[in-house]
DNA sequence: CTTGAATTTGACTAACTAGTCAACTATAGT
DNA sequence: ACTATAGTTGACTAGTTAGTCAAATTCAAG
């Protein structure tokens, strides 16, 4: 009953889009608004508040857009190292077609909001940070995998799949720093010395295809 | 001639301390007034704007505080991995004295404010880039002397100096988004792998005690 | 002790902020 | 065609924001 809109997903892809590029506190109510083509009064029909938003833009973000990327990456039956090496491509090719699209390189939406800190509504970094640590733990599974089936020599797997992450999410923030994908070049090289893979596992795309 | 005063430097010191803490645009010319025990009139006396002021800010924290501290780390005469260790050793000492004395570990100031992307005037991020890229000049220095000296076997020594540099402020930026140090423990060891250090000078500090 | 430049003050503005609301409109289901 | 219901609107408030300014105060130097 009643009519139906799309106001409601023009407004959680605005408010995305915005904060991302911008950061919480510099986006207002109002410039989402502006973005989506909604009336402020019909904003405060969908949502308590501004962190409200937030909260649900991010949280619809990870569902529709990262979580597919990462889980095409990380599908069941590819080898663990290629999973990595997959999803660090995608990542890369994903920041070029951001800054082209958009004019600048934006790094990861999550890190990038759950790094504020305090002046951000508890509710806001609690969504960011819950979407980190999704995507940490597909990491974590991967590079369990690889020591399981004997792919990476490395003793403490905690410690170097914690570097990984590291590694990883300082290459995507620095890139968006310096406006460049240059950080991102080769991380899984990289990645590799850090797990210690053996010589046959280095480049599974090649040894597959 | 006239009366002489403080106040510049407390603004200052203010400011950074909020900034740190809450990112440039929660915090307000009237919270970084009160901190400072100034009246807004006197801010204006001092700064043209908040963005001045935060530009001033950065370059005097790094002149004031980074500096120092990098330097005595990256000290003449130690060498090359000391360095690196001796480093990574000072800012997790360092990220635990902050979280003690404020309540929640902050990480890097300079990364914090760079990140903001748009939505921060261009003059402010372009002063914390300036910081980082200082910053990063001792990590590729110090590299750079290992691999003269022989103490790494690494190949690509400039893709390894980018992923030292990604992994520690990868990690820093964890233990911010955290509130935890854990990200930062061992890096040394990870930073070891990166660069294929030679066995004998793995443990600096101890062999040359 | 006088001078005058540096500093301090608090009241001011104009623009912006998040959020409210009652009236209005369109339409899906009957 | 009716009508309940979901969606829309624009004008509204109350608080906050960065930044201004003229007058008052202080004190180093002559």
């Amino acid at each position: 009953m009643g009519r139906v809109s799309d106001a409601r997903e023009r407004l959680l892809k605005a408010a995305n889009e915005l904060t991302w590029k911008q950061g919480y506190n510099a986006v207002t109510v109002d410039a989402i608004c502006d973005a989506a083509g909604v009336k402020k009064g019909s904003f405060y029909h969908y949502f308590e508040s501004k962190a409200d938003l937030t909260k649900e833009a991010l949280e619809a973000w990870w569902q529709a857009n990262s979580r597919p990327i990462i889980e095409s990456s990380f599908a069941e039956g590819v080898p663990p190292l290629e999973r990595l090496q997959r999803y660090f491509d995608s990542m890369y090719r994903r920041q070029l077609e951001i800054k082209r699209e958009g004019g600048t390189l934006l790094g990861c939406a999550f890190f990038r909001l759950a790094i504020e800190g305090e002046g951000v509504e508890p509710e806001v970094r609690e969504a960011a940070q819950r979407a980190l640590s999704r995507k940490r733990k597909y990491f974590v599974q991967a590079i369990d995998d690889a020591k399981r089936e004997g792919l990476i020599k490395v003793d403490d797997v905690e410690a170097a799949t914690q570097a990984v992450y590291s590694l990883f999410e300082g290459a995507m923030a620095r890139a968006r720093i310096q406006d460049s994908p240059e950080p991102l070049k080769g991380i899984y090289e990289q990645v590799l010395r850090l797990l210690e893979a053996v010589p046959e596992a280095r480049d599974p795309v090649r040894r597959t295809a």
